[in-house]
RNA sequence: GGAGAGAUGGCCGAGCGGUUGAAGGCGCAGCACUGGAAAUGCUGUAUACGGUUCGCUGUAUCGAGGGUUCGAAUCCCUCUCUCUCCGCCA
């Protein structure tokens, strides 16, 4: 959410910067502007009545004197809801806006509406050099390790299920990128999959994605797209944090469910877009000041999972029109996939400044009083998608390699053949 | 799911219709005392929004929402959460 205080005093500066994202956000930003300027006006008359009421109210000594203001008060006390209801309307009038608007693009962060003028910042890793990839769909159906049919009938399209050494795969990835963010200091939890509107309304999967999101029939609550969710929403219940506990390092793993509306046809087969995946994710919270460096250090994490199972990636600089809502600045990790010729996103690591703390009001304290955090989140990474990139960049004919990093997470197995 | 008890500032805790935005204590900060510290003493110590001559000042907030009243932390209603007991259950 933007800080409606600094709307008001620089109306033009975030009209330029948000029309980097879409020109159709200039006319929110005169709406909100205006709404703004009704309701200080009202809310100062409301004030006076307010004040005029208690000070009636406490000049009262006697129930003779509660009779001679009694009729007074209640003019006012009518005055009052007149304009307290008009208030509210306008405070809802404006949150009906200012929550469907998207964070300010950075100043780092280029311009560009789409994908196409997104910056490669760094390519890492050899493309391995394969006659005829197979997708790893293909591989890890010939090895019996991964099932889509049965499981589309079991539960329906766009799931899957790992089995064998498949399973075990998965398994030791999430246990390799916990142990790896455990050692960088990150503090590990085990949050719900389920979550509370309010809570994706803080981190701003609420009001504008809801058809994203897979809601629980008869309930306020929803199945988590991203740890994400649960993380950065986990101190916000009201009590600032000290400024002496930050950054705040946080990683879970968790199953992340996604609708994948208007997805339809897109990557269709394989496991790269799912309603169901496994990923772990990292969370900082941290003050302004330390943001941008926070967020590098968030990328480096990721990359270092990318690294050590050396698969070849690129990081890539999002323009400020294919950033995600929340963000104020993101880097796309994308991992080499042989069998489509191209990098695709396996992790998506986002400052959101203080967007979501403001939604969310997450504080901390310092010597002038409290202030809003910032909130970064970053997968590291998206399991499925890294599993798939891994039967597919170590292929062999007769099935694939294990890369060095995961041997002591599957009993020293090195190669996963057809038995 | 049933029955009961509760929710007050960073924490503990008083208040149960008016001088209470909230006693008292703890904690924290500053000052004094000290060679330094402890102890002691004094002073200060919520948040949000608005106005401001930037000194202040108005309004709101005692789990949340609504009601009664000239006036609500205090009375009434609804909801949420926590604790205890019972039931059910991985």
């Amino acid at each position: 959410m933007l800080d409606l205080k600094y709307i008001r005093q620089n109306p033009d500066q975030i009209k330029q910067n948000i029309s980097r994202r879409s020109e159709s956000y200039k006319s929110d930003i005169d709406k909100i502007f205006e709404l703004d300027e009704q309701k200080r006006k009202l809310q100062k008359q409301a004030d006076a009545f307010k004040a005029e009421r208690n000070s009636l109210s406490k000049s009262v000594n006697s129930p003779e004197q509660a009779e001679e203001i009694k009729e007074k008060v209640k003019q006012i006390n009518q005055e009052i809801s007149g304009l307290d209801s008009a208030l509210d309307q306008i405070d809802n009038q404006i949150k009906d806006i200012i929550l469907f608007i998207p964070n300010l693009p950075h100043l780092s962060v280029p311009e560009g509406k789409d994908e196409s003028q997104n910056q490669i910042v760094k390519t890492w890793g050899n493309i391995p050099n394969l006659a005829n990839p197979k997708p790893h769909w293909q591989i890890a159906e010939e090895l019996g390790i991964l099932d889509f049919e049965n499981t589309a009938r079991l539960a329906g399209a766009r799931l899957a299920t790992f089995i064998g050494w498949g399973a075990k795969l998965e398994r030791a990835l999430i246990q390799f990128m916990l142990n790896e963010a455990s050692s960088a200091g990150y503090t590990e939890f085990a949050p719900p999959a389920l979550i509370s509107a309010k809570t994706l309304q803080g981190t701003g999967q609420l009001p504008k994605f809801a058809e994203d999101l897979y809601h629980l029939e008869g309930t306020d609550q929803y199945l988590i797209p991203t740890a994400e969710v649960p993380l950065t929403g986990f101190y916000a219940n009201g009590k600032a944090l000290s400024e002496a506990e930050l950054p705040k390092r946080l990683c879970a793993y968790t199953p992340c469910f996604r609708s994948e509306a208007g997805a339809a046809g897109r990557d269709t087969r394989g496991l790269i877009r799912q309603h169901q995946f496994d990923k772990v994710e990292l969370v900082h919270l941290c003050k302004p000041e330390d943001s941008e460096a926070e967020h590098e250090k968030l990328v480096r994490q990721a990359e270092n999972i990318l690294e050590k199972l050396n698969l070849p990636y690129r990081r890539v600089l999002l323009c400020a029109g294919d950033m995600g809502f929340s963000a104020a600045k993101c880097y796309d990790l994308e991992v080499w996939f042989p069998s489509q010729n191209a990098y695709r996103e396996i992790s998506s690591c986002s400052n959101c400044t203080d967007f979501q703390a403001r939604r969310l009001n997450l504080k901390f304290k310092n010597k002038n009083g409290t202030e809003y955090l910032h909130t970064l989140n970053g997968s590291s990474l998206a399991v499925g998608r890294t599993w798939a990139a891994l039967l597919e960049n170590y292929q062999t004919p007769e099935g694939f390699l294990i890369p060095e990093a995961l041997w002591p997470y599957l009993n020293n197995q090195k190669i996963i053949v057809k038995n």
